[in-house]
DNA sequence: GTTGAACGTTGATATCTTCGATGATGGATA
DNA sequence: TATCCATCATCGAAGATATCAACGTTCAAC
């Protein structure tokens, strides 16, 4: 709180107060919160156009880097939990996005291989999705963005994604 | 991608090859969504040493703000379902944390207030919080953490929290 | 070879969210 | 005043999610 106050009078027309002595506001915790839970509102709606959520996108995405994933890889990447994994790749299987192969170094695991028709569904997701967050983010300078995402990764340093391997 | 590279060398005593080509950690949406799930883990596990969910705090911060917001208020305030509101609020009364009372002008709603020991509860809570957010945030300096929370407030102007009113 | 651990899978369970319906109330209109 | 529609809180059913224990297979260490 105490900040600007530009769009305290968006609403004016409306019989709303605004709280500006909400406590949680102050929280930067909180606020990272609440933005991230706003964006994914966003992208789940973006991508509810084309018929797809969130998570498979994720799947897709996480793929795409290399073709050395396995599901528990992308379990702990996503904080998915590996039941979960297992539905949502089945899921991609029948669909003909995602292929399982052993691992012939560990024949324990699944090399997760991304398809064609995978890497097709993959750019038109892509597109969706950057033109939402574009959207979210419009109010950054690109520099602030920039800022931004090096202050979230540094935040995240140890934890992610660097605890992933590719065996 | 292609920032800093500060922390790759985290994780060089374990065999794990840190992925630094993850598609998802360059887009700063994802990084954003994950940074958030990482410290509501946190702080979920910190809450759990005083038998305490987040959800329940969030409600109890909430209506430290003033006394005068209804469940409808809540729900939207924190993205709560109504549904999910009622039996918060059930458990909080149980609890003797929060008091259902009438709101005179409006007789469907309730004005929530938070009791004495309602008061207390949230004291112990914003605590525990708030050092698991200080441990969370501790690696940006108190300029960069400032800054952090001007762009997040930003980001959801006329969102948040000003659709909420004080009927 | 034996032991213990990791991976993927399954099924049961608990939890959460979602949706429609309801009763009470308020506000606008005629 | 009477009528109509929206809102608030609540309930119950249905659907989706997460959680947990157990299993077979495979690997690594001894």
């Amino acid at each position: 709180m105490a900040r600007s106050g530009t769009a305290e009078q968006a609403g004016a027309q409306a019989p709303l107060t605004p709280r500006a002595d909400f406590p949680l506001a102050g929280r930067s915790g909180y606020l990272l919160h609440k933005a991230a839970l706003l964006l994914l509102e966003d992208v789940e709606q973006a991508l509810d156009g084309i018929g797809m959520r969130s998570r498979y996108f994720f799947v897709l995405a996480s793929l795409a880097g290399g073709p050395d994933l396995s599901q528990q890889d992308l379990s702990r990447l996503l904080s998915l939990d590996p039941t979960t994994v297992v539905a949502l790749v089945d899921e991609m299987e029948r669909n003909q996005h995602v292929e399982r192969r052993r691992n012939p170094a560990d024949r324990r695991r699944y090399n997760l291989i991304l398809t064609e028709s995978g890497r097709e569904a993959l750019a038109e997701a892509d597109r969706v999705v950057t033109e939402a967050e574009s959207a979210f983010f419009g109010g950054l300078a690109d520099d602030e963005r920039e800022a931004l995402r090096g202050m979230l990764g540094r935040l995240m340093e140890g934890r992610w994604p660097a605890s992933v391997c590719t065996a």
